[in-house]
RNA sequence: GGAGAGGUGGGAGAGUGGCUUAAUCCAACGGUUUGCUAAACCGUCGUACUGUUAACUCGGUACCGGGGGUUCGAAUCCCCCCCUCUCCGCCA
């Protein structure tokens, strides 16, 4: 949620950052309507004032024993018209809000300018000592598809029979092998990075989904159980960040660094046939995902420390990735910056998408209503929210199999994660 | 599912129609005292919207779980709903 008189009184840069993120400009509507609920609000206010007045007045005049009929009379009136006037002010707010509530946050000066994906900007690469693109071209190698079912270790088709296509079956190793790379990346944010560890819900009601965001824009993208009016989580930033919803913090708290392992529920309405094969795109994954509230003026160095969080990762796994800088165009509906890591899968020859670490500035923390009270001015004001995937297991799980597969077609298993699984190799 | 109790400021907690400007305590902030720390004492201390201002300056309005109602006037009375807790039933 913007500012209501940020947008009165930047009416042009508010146009330019919705349009820049292609969205629909209704600041023009927006602006109108709240002259309109100012112009009601100050004459019910006034008739208000008066009728507080004149009540005050009231036990003074009985006491003196004066009649008070006329006057009761007339504040009847005056009761009636403040009715009258609130209610008008309660559907122009009504209006006003479900416009309010579809503006998108607006992007960071430092975001670049575009309209797709394909204007996001690589902000640096890494690679594994000794890593070549194109080496595996020398030998057979096998996509993630493949090695899960000669080994054993990852059904589709079951999943698709218990559930519907897009729910994965972990079995034996491939099970452990999901559990380690959890367990590792749990651990990993708590040891070495001080994040807190959330085992949060994953159902959340709807005020918890429209104070991320998530509500209204992507509503149609999740499951809903209409019984009880609850939605499961498509990520744990929805049950982390509102965990402080409507609180105030103390200045003191701040930065809040939190941690949390869930399985993420998405429908993808719409988005069949595209990336859709096995873990390319799937309405459960499990995902440890890292959620910051910080003061806001270090969100923006809080931000490289999550990216540079969720990239220790995949360093630690020695898998290939690159960041990039979503453009303008890009960037999701609350997000103000974001940068997206993608790892690189050998046998699609390409890269995917595995984590997406984002500043929301106070975007959420208005719709949530988190604030913190500052100590020097004793002024209560918003926090700011951030979340970074540290990591999605699915994406992550087709770069390792690719990765790690030897000619013969088993599974090295990472060596930090041979603790965990108490195994070195699958096949 | 049934019965009962409750929901008040950052927290605890009083308040049964106008003397409430929501008491009091704690926390927080400022000060006095003091080798230092602690304690004690004094003072300040809600949020949002709105008008005004050089200024969070000064004024107005709203807010005691949410929504309606009664009344000249509601934290307080009435109705509906939500949530939490306790007990019972059912179940993992």
């Amino acid at each position: 949620m913007l500012d209501l008189k940020y947008i009165r009184e930047n009416p042009a840069l508010v146009k330019k950052g919705i349009t820049n993120k292609n969205e629909k400009d209704t600041v023009d509507q927006i602006i109108e309507l709240d002259k309109d609920r100012r112009h009601i609000l100050s004459q019910s206010e006034e008739l208000k004032a008066q009728k507080n007045r004149v009540s005050a007045e009231i036990p003074r005049l009985k006491k003196a024993g004066e009649n008070t009929d006329a006057i009761f009379a007339e504040m009847k009136e005056v009761a009636d018209k403040i009715k009258e006037l609130d209610e008008s002010l309660r559907v122009v707010n009504e209006k006003l809000n479900s416009l309010l509530e579809w503006v998108p946050n607006l992007p960071h000066t430092s975001v670049p300018i575009g309209k797709s994906a394909a204007e996001n900007v690589e902000v640096r690469e890494w690679l594994p000592e000794g890593f070549e693109f194109g080496k595996e071209d020398d030998e057979p190698i096998l996509d993630h598809l493949e090695l899960g079912k000669k080994l054993g270790i990852l059904d589709f088709e079951r999943g698709a029979k218990i559930a519907g296509s897009g729910f994965p079956v972990y079995i034996g190793k491939g099970a452990a092998l999901e559990r380690a790379l959890i367990n590792f990346m749990l651990e990993h944010h708590v040891d070495h990075h001080k994040y807190t560890e959330i085992i949060p819900p994953l159902l959340v009601n709807r005020e918890s989904m429209r104070g991320t965001g998530q509500i209204p824009k992507l509503e149609e993208d999740m499951y809903h159980m209409e019984k009880d009016d609850l939605f499961a989580i498509p990520t744990a930033e929805v049950p982390i960040t509102n965990m402080h919803r409507d609180e105030i913090l103390l200045e003191s708290q701040l930065p809040i660094y939190y941690v949390g392992y869930t399985p993420c529920f998405r429908r993808e309405a719409g988005s069949y046939g595209k990336d859709s094969k096995g873990f390319l795109r799937t309405h459960q994954f499990n995902k440890v995902e890292m959620v910051k509230l910080v003061k806001p003026e270090t969100s923006y160095k809080e931000l490289e420390m999550i990216t540079a969080d969720a990239e220790s990762i995949l360093k630690s796994l020695l898998i290939p990735y690159r960041v990039l800088m979503l453009c303008t165009g890009d960037l999701s509906f609350a997000a103000a910056k974001c940068y997206d890591i993608e790892t690189w899968s050998p046998a699609e020859n390409k890269w995917l998408e595995a984590s997406s670490c984002s500043n929301f500035e106070d975007f959420q923390a208005r719709r949530a209503n988190i604030r913190f009270r500052n100590v020097e001015s004793n002024k209560v004001d918003f926090i700011h929210t951030l979340n970074g995937s540290g990591l999605a297991t699915s994406r992550l799980m087709v770069s390792i199999l690719e990765s790690y597969q030897t000619p013969e077609g088993k599974i090295i298993v990472p060596k930090v994660l041979q603790k965990y699984t108490g195994f070195e190799i699958i096949g």
